[in-house]
DNA sequence: CTTCTAGCG
């Protein structure tokens, strides 16, 4: 076990926006243990099982404008591709997409690790946002989001030979952003090739895309699928025969099974969410201590994996387990794509995944507990099989497992689209409803992102993007609202403010909620010191004032139960957001707390969430008079409910909750977003 | 009287 080697991303990657996240982890595509390290570079690289097709697929690049391959990770698909076409004399850059940053770095080292003794330098680089290393490499890794701000400046993608799109199963937003706007340029320049890289078996769907001529047999088809066997090993698939009533107590139950048969290799469980996981974790720990003090049966290390786990916790599970201990990671949809975890032999199989789903009725987004896409379960299969042949436990029947989806409905159908579309658009789309989607979203979603970015005057009533708010916000890496908010600032006088406001809503929460009864009150009650009556959104502003008042100590954060980490990186994303800002002319000033001018600014951008206290005790949205309840973390859920207010986001749990709340005045709304409230609204 | 799957710009 000790001859694995994570690769730690190098210093360069500090970017702060990334904190929560940044560890880490590995990506699915890097390569994490290595047997073949003694070896020459050239001998490794033909020993990947890719290279034996490596003169088909040039072939087929030559022939064929788009090549869908179809690889498993660990293929070697990312690294040796671009390789490929360099030595075969392709003339310009070749671009590769990644979804993760981390991804995106890793395999610009790797690769220059490979070519660094062959080649001159300058051959590879990588750019991530606010990152970037070699201005125009020959091989350049990058996030999705950086090509495509590339062609706003670069429509044709003049630079490139070929674009390959990594991992692109895993259809984020961007990649079918990416997708539909490279099947038009693809039409404009023949020369250019695309590479559509993915795990899974949609890759029929994708080649009709991608096809030209799909129903002409006279003209030759212009997109080809490929596939390249990967290193996986095979997996043994086990079924519960009856429905399990709970899957956490089942999960507790199979994997002391396993344990109990003794069978070497460690367990990766997937469950849903980080309550279930630290549940979960809790249940297996009394069954760990039990077992020590059995001295009789195999003991085990339980370890939770999930995304907000702080970054040295996160980082256990890539060790490998003491001697005479079995590792047990319990983990959410992380451990499917995000990371991979070495040694995994087993894994159990929930079945379920929460899924961001966006409500066009309550304009809202919602998190919702769903059965696993096939894909989706085959992905989380073979996590047991990179090591050696390995076992999946699925804890749920095979007559279950049949009637599951193909794969998991594209974040495209399911997501608020106010900033995609504005990103379409700044790419000089014009009638975004007959844009050429790889997963057409729903309509409505589409009409109600439109409705949104006119109502903020980002776009004109012919669907043009405005000069220079329209461009201006979609060159912003915020939500649309925040970024309207963050450009109205200058005619309020507040840029200061809103400048903390905005970054402190980019960070997840920065008090710190102590578990144990003493310190929860204090924890209350220090937070008291900074509520306003104003709302959270104030509240956070006294917050950070406190933190840059005490010279950013971490005895203040101690003393008030606040994070120090958290507060670091909202000064560190301010400083950001203020440099981009005064790039834009606004002027960097202080409104010197008069509140009602910063929450004035507030509604300019935020109007669109205004809610107000009906008769019935609860409150209603005014644009579709839903109703809504006050968040429990809200400043204002222990003071007597405002008439007005406007919120940052909602959250579906029991009810629909507010989160982030800031008192306004009625008035406000008819003054500053008259073309979205009709006075009429007020007096129905 | 309660949340926060994952991730990008």
């Amino acid at each position: 076990m000790s001859d694995f080697k994570p690769r730690f991303l190098k210093p360069s990657d500090t970017s702060s926006f990334l904190d929560k996240n940044e560890p880490q982890s590995l990506e699915s595509t890097d390569f994490i243990y290595n047997k073949h390290l003694s070896q020459s570079i050239q001998t490794q690289r033909q020993r990947l099982p890719i290279f034996n097709n490596r003169n088909h697929i040039l072939y087929l690049l030559e022939k064929f404008q788009t090549l869908v391959l179809v690889g498993e990770t660990g293929c070697g698909k990312s690294t040796q591709i671009p390789q490929y076409m360099i030595e075969a004399e392709w003339p310009l850059s070749i671009g590769v997409c990644e979804p993760r940053r981390v991804a995106a770095i890793s395999l610009a080292n790797r690769v220059a690790d490979e070519t660094g003794s062959l080649v001159q330098q300058e051959t590879v680089g990588y750019a991530v946002m606010f990152d970037a290393c070699n201005n125009k490499p020959k091989i350049k890794y990058m996030t999705e989001g950086i090509l495509l701000r590339e062609m706003m400046s670069d429509p044709l993608l003049k630079d490139y030979s070929a674009i390959m799109i990594d991992e692109a199963h895993e259809r984020t937003l961007y990649t079918d952003i990416l997708m539909g706007l490279m099947k038009k340029i693809l039409k404009r320049r023949k020369e250019l090739r695309l590479i559509v890289a993915s795990a899974t078996l949609d890759a029929k769907a994708l080649q009709e895309f991608f096809n030209n001529n799909p129903t002409d047999d006279k003209k030759k088809d212009t997109a080809v699928i490929m596939s390249v066997e990967g290193r996986q090993f095979p997996v043994d698939v086990f079924y519960v025969a009856e429905p399990v009533p709970c899957y956490l107590q089942a999960s507790v139950d199979t994997v002391l099974k396993i344990n109990e048969s003794k069978q070497p290799g460690d367990i990766l469980v997937f469950l849903t969410g980080q309550e279930e996981v630290e549940r979960t974790v809790r249940l297996l720990n009394e069954h760990a201590n039990l077992i020590e003090e059995s001295r009789k049966k195999e003991k085990i290390v339980v370890l939770p994996m999930y995304g907000s786990l702080p970054h040295h916790d996160q980082l256990k599970v890539f060790r490998s387990a003491p001697d005479g201990y079995r590792k047990v990671v319990v983990a959410t949809n992380i451990a499917e794509t995000s990371v991979t975890i070495p040694g995994i032999v087993h894994v159990i199989d929930c079945g379920f995944v929460k899924l961001k789903w966006y409500n066009n009725e309550t304009h809202t987004d919602s998190l919702v507990t769903l059965p696993i896409s096939k894909s989706s379960a085959d992905q989380r299969a073979g996590r047991a099989g990179r090591l050696r042949s390995g076992k999946v436990y699925r804890l749920y029947t095979e007559e279950f497992a049949a009637k599951l989806a193909d794969n998991t409905p594209p974040e495209m159908v399911r997501s608020n689209l106010t900033y995609a579309v504005l990103q379409i658009k700044a790419l000089g789309i014009a009638n975004i409803l007959k844009f050429d989607f790889p997963s057409p979203p729903p309509i409505q979603n589409l009409k109600s992102a439109l409705e949104i970015l006119y109502a903020l005057d980002a776009i004109d009533i012919e669907g043009e993007l405005t000069r220079p708010l329209g461009f201006n916000i979609a060159e912003f890496a915020l939500d649309p609202l925040y970024s309207k908010v963050l450009f109205s600032s200058g005619e309020f006088g507040c840029s200061e403010e809103i400048l903390t406001i905005i970054a402190m809503l980019q960070v997840e929460t920065v008090f710190t909620k102590p578990s144990t009864g003493n310190s929860i009150i204090k924890a209350r009650i220090q937070k008291r010191l900074f509520e306003v009556e104003e709302g959270d959104l104030i509240t956070y502003l006294n917050v950070f004032n406190g933190f840059i008042q005490s010279d950013m100590s971490q005895g203040f954060c101690h003393k008030n139960f606040l994070s120090y980490k958290g507060l670091k990186r909202v000064v560190e994303i301010r400083r950001r957001l203020e440099k981009m800002l005064r790039n834009y002319g606004v002027p960097i000033e202080s409104c010197i707390r008069s509140t009602e001018m910063i929450r004035k600014c507030l509604v300019k951008g935020l109007f669109p969430n205004a809610a107000y206290l009906h008769h019935s005790g609860s409150y209603k949205t005014i644009r579709g008079d839903i109703e809504l309840s006050v968040h429990p973390d809200s400043v204002l859920y222990t003071i007597p409910q405002p008439q007005w207010v406007i919120f940052c986001q909602v959250v579906h749990t029991t009810k629909l909750f507010m989160r982030d709340l800031t008192v306004i005045d009625s008035d406000w709304l008819l003054e500053l977003a008259p073309h979205f409230y009709f006075k009429t609204t007020f007096h129905e």
